[in-house]
RNA sequence: GGGAGCAUAGCUCAGUUGGUUUAGAGCAUCUGCCUUACAAGCAGAGGGUCCGCGGUUCGAACCCGUGUGCUCCCACCA
């Protein structure tokens, strides 16, 4: 057959994933063999593929399929998350396209939009995984708003409010006023904004005035006091004394507190207790008026008795000048202060006091930060552990109720007076409020569910168990085989919104882990350090570079530039550098199937030693120990979470071992036969060289396992081979010939010796036999004619020093001896440096009398090997 | 304001308990090659005050202190 120029991925990734599909590889039975579970860090329903996903998920495939081929029972359970504010604004926005506002319609007509919604595209980005070759278990994917899903979560609220954990409180929260919802704290973004710092003077209800400083005029109008620091001499003097609210004359109070600061702005606070957090805080303290002057849509409201009905944004500009024309405003001054935003929406948040649902969440932390601590879960990096227990010693209570119809509905029944009850259903919610009411002749119709949602992590926290019903149907089999799993792959952004809190629903329902392992990957960013961003346009179309570079090459660079917990910069000469890797195996491949045709016959013994030239032998045996060697350094690095070491040393191993070095050491002459035994052992190396590399980018590596040898089997779940401890003697005997072959090239080089002009070798040296086992090669790989050895320098040569041995090169040119003075002079000099600092250590009382005695022979062997260069160095000085 | 982390070649990073490290790799750069697998390639080379300063030690890229610069997390002084 013949093959392509270069590598064509397209064809050849479609073919083997659907091929990897029809054997149903990825699909997993509970079954006898050791599990190895991963569960998707589910995208959101709405997501299309970014670069973040990319990292994320070849990662976890790696892991998956190594494992698989480790012969565990690999699961990867798929599936994605119903995302309740992401998903709503989606579906909203999709509304008013087409002419539909979500206040005309009905809660079911808006859940009937946001399902059909989610049908046609929620499986986008699962489509797209499998172009990356993500080998998940299809057959388990999963939803958080799955029949059963939902009822677990509903079981779970009903559980904790059971015990406890979960109330019902009036509380500061941010609100967002696009989505009309409140925010957890996790989810305001704080920014630097340039601001106004205005200066606003109060008249004194005794005359003269008190000078405020805020950046938010417009809440004025909700002012319920001035404070003070009761130890600012200014002020000391209108402690409990009045002031009037400009505009609109209310009478307010002048109170001391510490909490203010003196030499910030004027030292005179004014206090808004229904628009900032720590107002809140005041004013609870001092019992003051909470005058709530917002609507929920960041409109004022009655109560702010001016600007009714009008956007906050635009009441701020006019106050301003309203302010200014009643001679109020003293003076303004730009200032620069952080500012919440919503993380979804992007709009300034608003703090507003609200009745929510909140889980306390003191109890369920205290397992979940002991598992960190004591490594019954390691984290990767372990640096987070830090960071971990920082949030989890000073955690507050989880704000969870969403002001949205899309997720899962607060399982809370009310009666138009006001009582409530928390149930499964509302059968059961009447049965209780009947009691709580005492009317025994409540019915259904006068009872209403809540209206609000449950935070999308309320779900997502339940996701390592629910998957495999857990929870719906506890201690099944499939719960039971499968968790703990065994490794999470995600952000560090998420630490505290989802894996502390899967942690947490882990031991509290499943008195158990949820994963042994989580690996941290990093963020990836654009060239210039900059997160990748749908605002900033520089995330790259995912499926453009796969469809330009391969999904192997697209994983390779991805992960080429990943460390562990560490940020990657993304740039797309990685990919380039991966298609390369690919093409580079690619010709590889051509050039071992171009021998098959051409095979001498393999004689009757068909071993190694039976080869009747030395030469292959040792190229043979050199690489077959290097390859084990490394086979185990990758095994190593991987069990260490170091999968982009990993990576880099088997690009190495391929390219420069087995590439640049082996395949030219056996390549026959032109149109020459290649020894059948040789042949055989090149392409169990290529084959074992492409299982190591399968789990990185496995399309083309189950490409190259067929066209090497037609296999029956396939690559994908074909189980590793077993590595053979490495001889270091051939080892050293292959770096041995590397460098003598690279001296001799460098030499060949620097004196300008065409590379098809032939040149010979006298080699000086005490060890002849060392030689005469490479000479093949060596000739061969600095196109020499002969190899003579010499007791004494040969006159008109180029001189070549490895170690104590002498290498003479005659060819037909004229020699550069200033040149090949200075070279050596250079060389000398270094030598001489090197002994000189040796001997200043052995010379040196305290250093022999205190290292270790290895440390010292150590150290003497250096100074004998030096010394030995050096001498070598001197003698060819003169012969020149 | 509180905390964490980082600083090694032009760039991105390795560098295990301090001693085969007057420091390695990839990419980029330079030189020479269209050598019958591969120019998306081959061969070779150059490139570093291990952020500054001080200390501990026989010995420091590594440990301690300090300064500088950067990044992230938490808090959110109007």
């Amino acid at each position: 057959m013949e093959l392509s120029k270069n590598y064509l991925p397209t064809i050849i990734e479609s073919k083997w994933y659907a091929h990897w599909l029809s054997k149903d590889y990825f699909s997993s039975k509970p079954d006898h063999r050791e599990p190895y579970t991963i569960v998707i860090p589910p995208p959101n329903v709405t997501g299309v593929l970014h670069m973040g996903h990319c990292l994320n998920n070849t990662i976890q495939d790696i892991l998956i399929r190594r494992a698989r081929m480790q012969g565990k029972n690999a699961c990867w359970v798929p599936g994605t998350d119903h995302a309740s504010i992401a998903t709503e604004a989606k579906v909203v926005a999709m509304l008013r396209e087409r002419g539909i506002a979500k206040s005309s319609l009905s809660r079911d007509e808006f859940l009937g939009y946001a399902w059909e919604w989610k049908e046609k595209y929620g499986g986008i980005i699962l489509q797209q995984l499998r172009k990356m070759g993500c080998s998940l278990d299809w057959d388990r994917t999963s939803f958080t708003m799955d029949a059963h899903y939902y009822a677990s979560v509903i079981q779970v609220f009903n559980d904790l409010y059971k015990k406890g954990h979960i109330y019902r409180g009036k509380r500061m929260i941010n609100w967002d006023v696009k989505a009309k919802t409140a925010l957890s704290d996790e989810e305001v973004i704080y920014k630097e904004v340039q601001s106004n710092l205005y200066y606003i003077q109060y008249p004194l209800e005794e005359g003269g005035t008190i000078t405020i400083a805020t950046v938010r005029p417009e809440t004025i109008l909700g002012d319920a006091a001035i404070c003070v620091n009761p130890h600012d001499e200014r002020y000391k003097h209108l402690h409990g004394k009045y002031a009037i609210v400009p505009l609109i004359k209310r009478r307010i109070k002048i109170i001391p507190d510490d909490y203010v600061t003196v030499d910030f702005g004027t030292g005179a606070l004014k206090v808004t207790p229904a628009h900032d957090m720590n107002d809140y805080q005041l004013g609870q303290k001092y019992n003051l008026e909470v005058i709530d002057t917002m609507n929920d849509d960041g409109t004022l409201s009655e109560a702010a008795q001016l600007y009714i009905g009008e956007d906050r944004f635009a009441v701020r500009k006019k106050i301003v000048s309203d302010l200014e024309a009643a001679n109020y405003i003293e003076k303004i001054e730009a200032y620069t202060n952080q500012v919440g935003f919503s993380e979804r929406t992007d709009v300034v948040v608003e703090p507003r006091l609200s009745l929510q649902w909140w889980v306390s969440m003191k109890k369920l932390s205290n397992p979940a930060l002991d598992a960190v601590m004591n490594d019954e879960i390691h984290f990767h990096p372990a640096k987070f552990k830090n960071l971990y227990r920082h949030w989890m010693e000073n955690i507050k209570d989880w704000c969870i109720s969403r002001q949205l119809w899309w997720g899962h509905r607060i399982p809370a029944w009310y009666t138009t007076d006001g009582s409530f009850a928390v149930a499964n259903n509302a059968d059961e919610a009447l049965e209780q409020l009947k009691k709580i009411t005492k009317n025994e002749q409540l019915t259904i119709e006068q009872i209403k569910q809540d209206d609000d949602c449950l935070d999308t992590w309320f779900s997502s926290w339940l996701w390592p168990f629910e998957v495999f019903n857990g929870l719906s149907n506890k201690d099944n089999e499939e719960v039971n085989y499968y968790y703990p799993t065994n490794t999470l792959v995600t952000a560090p952004e998420i630490i505290f919104f989802w894996v502390a809190r899967m942690i947490m629903a882990g031991y509290e329902y499943k008195l158990e882990k949820p994963f042994k392992d989580v690996y941290f990957t990093g963020i990836v960013r654009d060239k210039q350090g900059r997160k990748m961003s749908k605002s900033l346009g520089n995330s790259p179309d995912l499926l453009g570079l796969i469809d330009q570079y391969g999904a192997d090459a697209v994983r390779f660079g991805i992960m080429i530039a990943s460390p562990a917990g560490n940020d990657i910069l993304f740039d797309e000469s990685a990919l380039e550098q991966g298609r390369n890797f690919n093409n580079k195996l690619w010709n590889a491949l051509k050039l071992v199937t171009m021998w098959k045709g051409k095979l001498a016959k393999a004689n009757s013994k068909n071993t190694l030693a039976s080869i009747d030239s030395s030469t292959e032998a040792i190229a043979v045996d050199w690489f077959e120990n290097r390859l084990n060697q490394v086979a185990r350094e990758v095994d190593s690095l991987l069990n260490q979470f170091k999968l982009s070491e990993a990576l880099k040393t088997l690009y190495s191993l391929v390219w420069d071992d087995f590439c640049s070095w082996y395949l030219e050491w056996v390549k026959p002459g032109f149109e020459q036969p290649i020894d059948a035994v040789v042949y055989n052992k090149t392409v169990l190396f290529f084959e074992q060289l492409m299982q190591l590399l399968h789990p990185f980018m496995p399309f083309i590596t189950e490409e190259i396992y067929h066209l090497l040898n037609d296999q029956s089997d396939d690559l994908c779940v074909k189980h590793y081979f077993a590595t053979k401890q490495e001889n270091h003697e051939i080892l050293d005997a292959g770096e041995l010939l590397k460098r003598v072959i690279t001296a001799i090239r460098d030499a060949r080089n620097k004196n300008q010796i065409k590379p098809k002009d032939t040149i010979q070798i006298y080699i000086q040296t005490e060890q002849p036999i060392a030689y005469k086992k490479i000479e093949a090669i060596l000739m061969k790989q600095v196109n020499a004619i002969h190899i003579n050895y010499t007791s004494e320098a040969i006159p008109n040569t180029i001189l070549v020093n490895i170690e104590k041995d002498k290498f003479f090169i005659e060819a037909d040119k004229e020699l550069d001896t200033v040149a090949m003075k200075e070279g050596l002079l250079k060389n000398l000099a270094y030598e001489n440096n090197f002994l000189a600092s040796v001997i200043k250590k052995l010379s040196n009382e305290k250093f022999v009398a205190n290292a270790k005695p290895e440390v010292i022979a150590l150290e003497r062997k250096k100074q004998a090997d030096a010394e030995a260069r050096i001498s070598t160095i001197e003698a060819s000085l003169k012969t020149l």
